[in-house]
DNA sequence: CTATGTTATTAGGTTCGCCTAATTTCCTTG
DNA sequence: CAAGGAAATTAGGCGAACCTAATAACATAG
């Protein structure tokens, strides 16, 4: 309602500079430059519009940007971006857990909600759901000063072909199309494969999953991190 | 984060268009006038912005607004306050319930949450807490297609003298002052309660709570509603 | 029935976030 | 090393939501 005039309690960052500090962050994440237009195009929204956000978002100390250059999240960015990803997966693992969302469906509530959650609820969330350190889609929760637990799972193509391996993460969280896809197909975080293949030419993985053979794309099977089982 | 566009996939309703219906709303229901003096007071903006907006959200057709002469919620207004009202009240019974929030506490919460509640959100909390009826207060929590519960509770003041009385409900929820004062009181929803005098002056009540006398101010006393007890 | 104060609106201005069109910078390829 | 194209920025604008100061409407008390 009002009263509150705090919008969020949280510090003087706009739901819409969060956003933009997510996007750069999940960027910069995946290892690939952060430039203005993968920017745009991750956060649907024109160049000019974002290259006047970086601005702000330099200038406020939570980016780093040279203009033709590229950004990078400043220290200070970097601890809001694991606060925001924090709230962002705690919903996500309350969403699964408590409301019945499957773990393609809970990336974009959690993107509502994550940015009208105040500190006091996240940490109490984090309390009630037992401090899980991954989200449903195995991706790690930074704790509440920020640290990260260490990520788990390698590459599958960097794994060892023989022997049963465990996926544990699915990378790219927000393609729900992409995990509805490997729903299907049985590749959820915590099932069991087997690596039957994988193409030297285009990384085309070939697999066993429950006794069934299942194949799957370069580009996907690039997102999937496994363990060896034990 | 981004990528929905869909700040709040309910309609073309925005937080800020939101937040007024639900003051006015709350207006409404304690009986008094709806002047742009009260909106503004309650929201905490100045008077022209109030203005501005009763005009947009006329044109929007969510209230009917006659300059110079007071507001009320259209048609489409009361049904967007009942489904605001729902959520804000569902996260109000999640927050107490789960998170181990306080009933006093709860309110300003949820009024952040309420705006980033998708409808599937809604009605899978909803069904989570077990479809309640009321909020941690005692208000009653409109149903997915705005149906109102009977209120529960008649004001103390018109309740039989003698013989015990359950409170059911206190209003103003958003007034954490007020609530923190009683709950020291002990007169929180739930509490048997026993009058044993009001002042035919000022209202003022002499209650027996708990075995203890507690007195309890015209005005606050205004705000209970009890039930006789069976 | 006029004077006065309260209530409300109009006027005019700001900031935030966003856009399109035009221009600039940078990189690459012939 | 010039030319072309991709990437990015600047220019100029717009709407939503806010504000202060100035003005108008209404209600009521003398």
């Amino acid at each position: 309602m009002a009263q509150e005039r705090t919008r969020t309690p949280r510090s003087t960052e706009s739901t819409t500079e969060e956003q933009y500090v997510e996007v750069i962050g999940r960027i910069e994440e995946q290892g690939s430059p952060v430039g203005t237009a993968a920017i745009a195009d991750m956060i649907k929204l024109s160049m000019p519009s974002v290259s006047e956000m970086l601005h702000r978002l330099s200038e406020k100390g939570l980016a780093i940007y040279t203009p033709y250059g590229g950004t990078t999240l400043s220290p200070d960015g970097r601890r809001l971006y694991a606060n925001v990803i924090r709230r962002h997966r705690l919903w996500e693992v309350f969403l699964e857990r408590c409301l019945d969302f499957g773990w393609e469906e809970v990336y974009s509530p959690a993107c509502e909600l994550e940015h009208a959650t105040s500190g006091e609820v996240t940490e109490k969330m984090a309390a009630f759901l037992g401090h899980p350190e991954a989200c449903p889609h195995g991706a790690p929760i930074p704790s509440a000063n920020a640290v990260w637990p260490d990520a788990r799972g390698i590459p599958l193509a960097a794994a060892n072909t023989h022997g049963n391996l465990r996926v544990v993460r699915i990378l790219r969280e927000d393609d729900a199309d992409c995990l509805r896809f490997l729903t299907d197909r049985g590749v959820i975080p915590g099932a069991l494969v087997r690596v039957l293949d994988i193409a030297k030419f285009d990384g085309t993985a070939t697999l066993e999953i429950d006794g069934s053979i299942k194949a799957i794309g370069g580009d996907v099977a690039l997102r999937l991190r496994v363990e060896p089982d034990r």
